[in-house]
DNA sequence: CTAAAGTCTCACGTAGACGTGAGAGTCAAG
DNA sequence: CTTGACTCTCACGTCTACGTGAGACTTTAG
């Protein structure tokens, strides 16, 4: 497919995914006259890429991340270090985010208002 | 004291608390010079403010709610809405993470075998 | 065949949270 | 009084993940 119809596809813009392609992350072929043609497997290479940078991680480090994955369908050691330096990150955001949505609730306690629990709580580590 | 203490106190840089006064999130006096003159409760103003960017947090709700705290100690309902969207869209965040963790555990495990360290035995590379 | 739509490669613009001098005034110490 | 450290106000530089044309070519629809 095009870039196009991937962008249909994914969510993700033309000129992002063109973007991705540029930090190495996607390797698509190309037509004689030059046009990109991805593959399927891009569709979910392209959701793994938008699920990292919501995660905070830079694209420099997705490009290499996946160039890694697709390149032998195995990590390297020095790719594994980096992506568990990566959770052990995460895990630490997700903690500080917990923490941060108690002060919220105390701010938000702290001057009126019913100390109800409102919503559920999907997550609580 | 002035904006050097206050910057070593808190380990924000000089740059950094002149930037949160800008956004209204800090509100120093000043000698008859010109000079900045914190007080003590500012230091924890510092440390909400750092905990709130790293939450995602931008500089200019950040300086309306301490705002707000600070002005009349009593929270406006728009102020209170503002924040609770805040609540919401962390603990929406917190699940986003925990789903990429499992993604990156995912990513770790699909390679799972010996970690070799001088073996020069290319796998698939 | 022609017009519209899609794609290409530059390459500058954007927003957020500061970094980094430039040039100048101010304060504590010797 | 003179350093030297500290502070002040501009105001441009930086980094990231794209947005947004500009100008030119390719493909598709009628």
């Amino acid at each position: 497919m095009k870039i196009g119809e991937l962008s249909g596809r994914t969510g993700a813009s033309v000129r992002a995914l063109r973007y991705y392609e540029e930090k190495g992350a996607l390797s698509p072929g190309r037509t004689p006259s030059g046009y990109r043609v991805f593959s399927d497997s891009d569709i979910d290479k392209v959701a793994h890429i938008q699920t990292l940078l919501a995660a905070g991680l830079g694209m420099d480090l997705i490009g290499e991340i996946l160039a890694c994955l697709s390149g032998g369908s195995l990590l390297l050691d020095d790719c594994r270090e980096r992506l568990e330096a990566e959770r052990r990150r995460i895990t630490g955001d997700i903690d500080q985010l917990i923490q941060t949505r108690s002060l919220l609730d105390e701010l938000l306690g702290a001057t009126r208002g019913p100390t109800r629990r409102d919503t559920a709580e999907p997550s609580v580590a």
